[in-house]
DNA sequence: GGTGGTGTACCGTCCGGTTGGTACAGTAGG
DNA sequence: CCTACTGTACCAACCGGACGGTACACCACC
């Protein structure tokens, strides 16, 4: 139970975050939300910032275990493609969120509800994921295809993982499958010409 | 001064944010950074959802006038393109921020900040944002370009928007630019062909 | 033109409730 | 009996917001 108490109160604090904000992240409400007591949560995670800390280490390790689940290597790209099909594994499909309660314990969606805390509360805590993003974009613009299509492939990812950290109406089910089929057509251009080299253009954009 | 007093306000607590984060936006630090007592804070914004409404309203109305200002009427894609262009005026240029420190006395990158502080506070909040997405969503899927490259661009410009509300490295510069030109360029694909008009147009669910 | 009245803008203090964190006594299991 | 862990009692700091005043401009009416 040691091991796994960690673990545990983390999901509680995510389901606490993603059911009443993250203004409620206290650390009373998680204690009772993980059936515990605020002494024996502090025995776990030293200081709130401490307990937030482990909640954006464990987001950014969850995505990138998926991602290199969802890797198939090989063709040009395939990072890139891994990294799209995490991202909208992991925030909502836009129908049934939830079909059936997690048979498990402690399985619910901690995505996003990291951030959300770290953003409230310090964003000092927010390097890991600064950290991650370095990683991440670096990988993309080495991933044998079009660094420009790569990157907005990503941008749209975040953008799409944007909406359901501020609860937007999520993009209707069947244009978001017509996005995601496109993202991803996007990252077979193996085109590894024209202006990906060298940028051309490299003034500002029109005011 | 006294119609002006509401914005200064405005504008100390989005400067407040930005400088020091969400967690710091109490009353009193508002009140002292607008030069002001927190009573007479509190008479031109009866509490703090009060003026945490007020941020985020104001937000979203300034991005709607800078759309609007972008707006370059007649071809297809026009509404897009304006948006685009919207979005990557109130984001940092990824370069020198602030090449001058602004003349009026009260200006300053009050994106996202707003959010920030709903997120942190008060989801409800965020309603009005909700909304204007909702209306934003609809202008781009009428906008006499292909709805499923509209949505792109719209979710590539929210990822680069929360890149820095999360303070993520910047896109280098001539990826930027070169990111940004393919996106307009994706404005003026005006195939309304293909897969786009197999989407049965039937007005999805109002809310 | 003085006197009283009214609305606006703003000030500074006070208070109750909440929160992060500490101290410590206790206990189950090995 | 010692280690790992739990639960209670408590505290000091902080925060939102209420409140009673103050300053002043404007108006009205005698």
């Amino acid at each position: 139970m040691s091991i796994n108490a960690r673990g545990s109160i983390l999901a509680a604090a995510a389901q606490l975050i993603s059911r009443e904000g993250a203004r409620r992240l206290t650390l009373d409400a998680v204690a009772s939300e993980a059936r515990l007591s605020k002494g024996g949560l502090l025995y776990h995670f030293s200081s709130k910032d401490d307990l937030i800390r482990g909640l954006v280490e464990t987001l950014v390790a969850q995505f990138d275990a998926e991602v290199e689940t969802f890797t198939v290597p090989g063709k040009p790209g395939a990072w890139t493609r891994a990294y799209l099909d995490a991202a909208i594994s992991t925030s909502a499909p836009a129908s049934e969120t939830h079909a059936s309660k997690a048979s498990d314990g402690h399985g619910p969606a901690l995505t996003s509800t990291g951030i959300a805390a770290a953003v409230a509360n310090n964003p000092a805590l927010l390097e890991p994921v600064r950290e991650a993003y370095r990683r991440w974009q670096q990988n993309l613009e080495s991933d044998g295809i079009d660094p420009v299509d790569a990157t907005i492939v990503r941008l749209a990812c975040d953008g799409l993982w944007l909406s359901d950290l501020i609860g937007l109406d999520p993009v209707p089910a069947p244009l978001h499958t017509a996005v995601v089929s496109r993202m991803r057509a996007m990252t077979t251009s193996a085109d590894l010409t024209e202006t990906v080299t060298t940028f051309p253009e490299d003034d500002n954009q029109p005011r």
